[in-house]
DNA sequence: TCCGTATTGAACT
DNA sequence: AGTTCAATACGGA
């Protein structure tokens, strides 16, 4: 059998003030987090043949989304599953220890895992996230505070970032 | 192997 | 203060 075929994560979705963000989960734990779309999303509509345990983890990843998104601190998270390099799992690593309401520079985080001149690979990890928000690339600001990029769009980057109390340049 | 990237800092208008 | 540019590490095609 392969186990490496893994046909579909579970997509449950999440009722935000923000709009229905959409988790997906594998047997080992939270693996997508993505943004509301504007077409419907297609999760479970129901719990039905959700395994207890992902229904657990689901309910972790709400609250601390929640949380999150009304600028508190995020808290405690589901086991993740992240597929991604050696690399990039050390960026996303770093990127959990950034507290709420605190920012850091891309060359800052290359620093952080030892990498100093790894400036530009480090916003390509960023990029790579598949869990913004509860993994909060959203702190990391260029060098000169300037607001850099994001994959789900600058607004939210800026929304996010003003709701935690900070006014990024530009 | 080549190309793009959510960078950076220095040099130069 | 704005613009240009080379250096640099990594990932995808």
């Amino acid at each position: 059998m392969q186990q490496s075929k893994r046909t579909s994560f579970t997509k449950l979705a999440i009722p935000t003030q923000d709009g229905w963000f959409v988790a997906s989960y594998s047997e080992k734990g939270l693996a997508e987090l993505n943004f509301p779309s504007k077409q419907g999303a297609n999760t479970n509509a129901s719990s039905n043949g959700v395994p207890a345990q992902i229904r657990r983890w689901h309910r972790m990843a709400a609250a601390a989304l929640k949380h999150t998104l009304a600028g508190r601190a995020t808290g405690a998270l589901p086991p993740l599953d992240l597929s991604g390099t050696d690399f990039q799992r050390r960026v996303w690593n770093a990127l959990r220890r950034i507290n709420c309401g605190q920012t850091r520079s891309y060359g800052e985080i290359a620093k952080q895992i030892g990498k100093p001149k790894a400036v530009r690979a480090v916003g390509g990890a960023c990029g790579a996230n598949p869990i913004p928000v509860l993994i909060p690339c959203h702190r990391v600001l260029a060098a000169n505070k300037k607001l850099g990029g994001f994959s789900g769009g600058l607004n939210w980057k800026r929304a996010l970032l003003t709701r935690e109390g900070i006014t990024p340049r530009g």
